[in-house]
DNA sequence: AACCCGGGGCA
DNA sequence: TGCCCAGGGTT
């Protein structure tokens, strides 16, 4: 009799949930239904093309990626194309885009794929796995839209659409939320055939109803049985326990022309901007204060005797994830001009600028200077 | 688990 | 300004 009571219990449960997991999927499937955002790579099935958009679009939205996306797949229409370019022309086609060890990680794999695995994309999400660049958001999306596997993808928008619909109160940054939402997701993913409408459809819902501010609840399909919404928490959840920290850096970088050339030289420290191009420059423990003060600092690949004026320019600030970036910027007149480069220093005519990629702080500075000398760069 | 890696858009 | 974005690598 007690076991009977608890087992019938347990059924109705489970049922309920069980009609929760297929009321969100079904209910996703069918707002989906009308939706084109014109994405160039919907309903692609070559993984090339597939794994090229979903790098791309790693922390971007899809309005900023598009554009790259047309470029990279002009540029190299195949994997084998983009295997044998040139290190600085894919990043040249990437900058500006942020988050460049994407780049690198990209360039490597495409490589990979060409010269060691004769051009094949791997077909399981394991495999895919190992490759560099792809983790398992973007193992995911490749396994389920390219071979149809039934894999959940677990990105920013399902984090806040599952979160939200099932009243996740654990922060989405810990492992016990982690594993609630991820257990949800392989719940409401079995409930479908079609992991690839499924993953569009919740990852087009997080962009466009279920957005992070100002969710469209008012005429959501999902509202009736959203835990967060029944809670009055939809502008609670996600929640996120951590909060990151952001530190200050001061550079002083030195725009040395000479004879329509420019002094530059590539970053390869483990810092940010690994791989772009930057003008001279040297780091300060404390804002710049004046011109004096950095003398002892001196990181001017320039004998002293030959410069003729060296004034403050201007001034650009520029916001990372974990850094704010302070850059001053000193302009240098040499007496005479062409002396022979040094080490990692190199010139560049002036015309030729655009073949290196650059962070946009060294942009926004060579397009103000632009201005200034009536040219474009 | 904590930290690092850009740049754009938005309120 | 602070937050978020079709996350991943490193330690």
């Amino acid at each position: 009799m007690i076991r009977a009571l608890f087992m019938s219990r347990f059924t109705i449960a489970l049922d309920k949930t069980r009609n929760a997991y297929k009321f969100f999927s079904e209910s996703l499937l069918g707002w989906d239904e009308h939706i084109d955002r014109g994405m160039p790579w919907q309903g692609e099935k070559d993984p090339y093309k597939i794994w090229l958009s979903e790098i791309l679009l790693q922390q971007t939205r899809v309005q900023q990626g598009l554009s790259y996306y047309l470029n990279f797949v002009e540029a190299y229409p195949t994997v084998q194309d983009l295997a044998k370019a040139e290190d600085d022309e894919v990043f040249r086609l990437w900058q500006g885009l942020g988050y460049y060890s994407r780049c690198r990680n990209l360039l490597h794999t495409a490589r990979f794929i060409t010269n060691e695995l004769d051009g094949v994309f791997p077909h399981s999400y394991d495999e895919l796995l190992k490759l560099k660049g792809i983790g398992t958001y973007t193992a995911a999306a490749i396994s389920s839209f390219a071979f149809g596997d039934l894999r959940p993808v677990i990105d920013g928008n399902v984090l806040r659409v599952i979160s939200r619909f099932f009243g996740i109160e654990d922060p989405i940054d810990t492992k016990s939320g982690r594993n609630a939402i991820s257990k949800l997701t392989k719940s409401c993913i079995e409930i479908t055939d079609n992991s690839a409408a499924y993953n569009q459809a919740i990852m087009n819902f997080g962009a466009i109803q279920c957005t992070p501010k100002f969710p469209k609840c008012s005429n959501c399909p999902l509202v009736n049985y959203c835990k967060a919404y029944q809670l009055n928490l939809v502008s609670q959840i996600p929640i996120k326990s951590k909060k990151i920290k952001k530190r200050e850096r001061y550079f002083v970088y030195f725009n040395i022309e000479s004879n329509e050339h420019i002094l530059i030289k590539k970053r390869t420290d483990r810092d940010i901007w690994q791989n772009l191009y930057e003008l001279p420059m040297t780091e300060l423990s404390t804002p710049f204060r004046n011109l004096e003060s950095i003398s002892e600092n001196w990181a001017i690949p320039i004998r002293k005797e030959l410069i003729e004026s060296l004034n403050i320019s201007t001034t650009f600030k520029q916001n990372l994830t974990h850094q704010k970036i302070i850059a001053t910027y000193v302009d240098i007149s040499l007496i005479e001009s062409n002396e022979l480069a040094t080490k990692p220093y190199f010139w560049v005519s002036k015309s030729e600028l655009d073949q290196y990629a650059f962070p946009k702080i060294i942009l926004d500075f060579l397009k103000v200077r632009a201005r200034q000398l009536g040219i474009s760069y």
